[in-house]
DNA sequence: GCGTCCAGGTCTACC
DNA sequence: GGTAGACCTGGACGC
């Protein structure tokens, strides 16, 4: 089944879908093309399609493959996962008018770069981001990639994100053991269990009416999310306030702007700070510009 | 092949 | 409020 969507002028797929280390892990998964997004759409209780999302100048085309016909709820809630993943309906209009200010970001608004991809939950982008805490980047793929295949639905090879149900029902023994996620492992294990019992609704983040600080503190209230995964889960909610430093980033801006001497947090805060509110999105424009410098040329 | 060391964020205890 | 040590794993390195 083949679906289009209209997309704004200033979207891009290409620069979204490479927009930081999301799209390497499943259930997303990039063809090697390069030019498609694909991903695991749950519909409902053992029901998934599977989805690749292509673009053709201002049209998204969504294919859908699924274990039985979509109705048009289902098509419809297709359509709106992808457009959330994507970031479609955010405006980022204030961002690319103070972007056209600054010569060092202009290349941003022209390659309609700066949206970044999220998952089709809050549940989802947390536990990931949970899974990038303290360890390589090939060891965060291994965990992700467990946590689908041993907990996660197949659907004609591929298998979706687990529910946090799925979680929640397993032991901290498994998820040292078989997910490998050591000491991460009673982290997930509480955050599962407390929104199967209702206890938290990550959900609701993405459309809370609280300031950004107030969100940051209840997203830091979850054990095993400290200030960088909070500010790069606040990115993901369209808020970007926060930095959210790690050591990568860090190393970065101190070979783009301080030529390789180190300096603290602070520093790097108040270099941002005039980005007022987009200084979280600047940020990391900044440090991942030679990205699209390789894969797009300005 | 084995043992050791290190890097990577967050939590907890302590000052 | 700031700091030290523990947590756990994969990878690099030396033997």
């Amino acid at each position: 089944m083949t679906m289009r969507v209209s997309v704004p002028t200033d979207f891009r797929l290409l620069p979204t879908i490479f927009s930081h280390g999301w799209c390497s892990l499943p259930p997303f998964h990039v063809e090697k093309n390069r030019e498609a997004l694909e991903l695991v759409v749950a519909l409902s209780s053992n029901h998934f399609a599977q989805v690749r999302v292509t673009q053709s100048y201002r049209t998204l085309i969504i294919n859908s493959n699924s274990s039985k016909k979509l109705g048009k709820a289902d098509r419809q809630y297709v359509v709106a996962t992808v457009r959330s993943c994507l970031r479609i309906d955010e405006d980022l209009s204030g961002f690319y008018d103070e972007a056209k200010r600054h010569a060092r970001f202009r290349w941003i608004p022209k390659i309609k770069a700066g949206r970044l991809l999220r998952a089709p939950t809050v549940f989802e982008d947390v536990v990931k981001m949970i899974c990038t805490t303290n360890c390589s980047w090939a060891l965060t793929e291994i965990m992700v990639e467990n946590l689908c295949s041993k907990l996660g639905n197949q659907f004609d090879g591929k298998y979706s994100f687990p529910t946090p149900d799925a979680i929640a029902d397993r032991s901290e023994k498994f998820l040292r053991k078989e997910i490998r996620a050591g000491y991460r492992s009673p982290y997930l294990l509480k955050l599962s269990r407390k929104i199967v019992k209702k206890e938290i609704d990550l959900e609701s983040w993405r459309n809370s009416s609280l300031p950004t600080a107030e969100l940051f503190s209840e997203i830091r209230s979850v054990k095993g999310i400290g200030p960088y995964a909070a500010g790069n889960i606040l990115k993901l909610l369209g808020r970007y306030d926060y930095l959210g430093i790690d050591s990568w980033c860090r190393k970065r801006f101190f070979e783009i702007h301080k030529n390789g001497r180190t300096t603290s947090d602070k520093v790097i805060e108040r270099f941002y700070e005039p980005f007022g509110t987009w200084r979280g999105l600047f940020f990391w424009m900044d440090v991942t510009k030679s990205w699209y410098g390789q894969k797009f040329p300005l």
